[in-house]
DNA sequence: TATTGTTATACTCTATAACTATA
DNA sequence: TATAGTTATAGAGTATAACAATA
């Protein structure tokens, strides 16, 4: 995957690595500058997505492992390793002795709003090169990418909700 | 990360999601889309894309462990495993004693082939709401973030340089 | 019976530290 | 000494299958 087009010659600014190099390219860029955010916090990429879903609801195991696309059993260990961290913890449900919720507790909440503030300000520097109006564009256009995909999954898109 | 704006209502076309949160919600679809195309061949994405820069080189252990960004222990067993797969082979190299290159089989080089097929055409699909003219210009723009990031960290580009 | 969650197990992936062999 | 690579070890992340408890 992700191979130069190099049938001609081109100047920086022509040069185009084609829709399906770019955004693989442009993926492994930004999971470069998550993955680095969260190591430089001490957690996986997965651990901070997990207490980023958490900033502003609680979820039961079944629905992190929907949210996040594991199985349910990994979601377990996910949320041992970030209870034992003290990132999370596991609440009881009034009026449903099977299930639990997860919630950030207050160290959680604060790396989250640490990470979120760093990839920010990471992926801003990382797009710095390019002028406001073509960053603009470029938000507009990942934004349809994402929504026409989760539209093909059949997800909600109206209420709010907050991906990952 | 990835919070909807929603500080004022949108329609559909108008919605934005912002360039950090576009980027990496993008980021994960086309990641998800590497993962699912990588598991239909039963193989890990990090496996993939090993075999993916085999393709047109072979490299010694120390140098895959740059590209991938690994240390070269974890070069050590993921070229075991894919080794143990009947993917990629290790060959001596004349005149070093110390150093082994990895090569594809043709069994490596046929999954590189398909695995490249199928992402192309996922991601072909992914992007199938963007009009041709928004397609080339998302093109564009990814690549300009990729050339530019890779420029900062002083990257060679020139040289048909491969990405993953 | 269905749902929620955990446990047991096995594998992949990764890093650190210590090692061998060659240059 | 420096470089190329492996081994030993430990831990995270993941899935499958089997299980317990509750609805």
């Amino acid at each position: 995957m992700a191979t130069v087009n190099s049938k001609t010659r081109q100047t920086a600014s022509e040069e185009d690595l084609g829709i399906v190099d770019g955004l693989v390219q442009l993926s492994f860029l930004v999971q470069a500058v998550l993955g680095r955010v969260a190591a430089s916090y001490d957690v996986s990429i997965i651990q901070a997505r997990l207490i980023g879903i958490l900033r502003d609801r609680e979820l039961g195991m079944a629905q992190l492992a929907q949210v996040l696309n594991l199985d349910k059993s990994s979601i377990t260990g996910l949320v041992d390793r970030a209870e034992k961290r003290g990132l999370v913890r596991r609440t009881a449900v009034p009026g449903d002795g099977r299930a639990v919720h997860v919630v950030l507790t207050s160290k959680g909440a604060k790396l989250a709003k640490m990470f979120t503030a760093e990839v920010d300000e990471q992926l801003k520097d990382a797009v710095e090169g390019l002028s406001d109006s073509k960053r603009r564009r470029l938000s507009v256009l990942a934004t349809q990418v994402v929504l026409h995909d989760a539209a093909t999954r059949g997800l909600d898109l109206s209420t709010g909700r907050r991906g990952v």
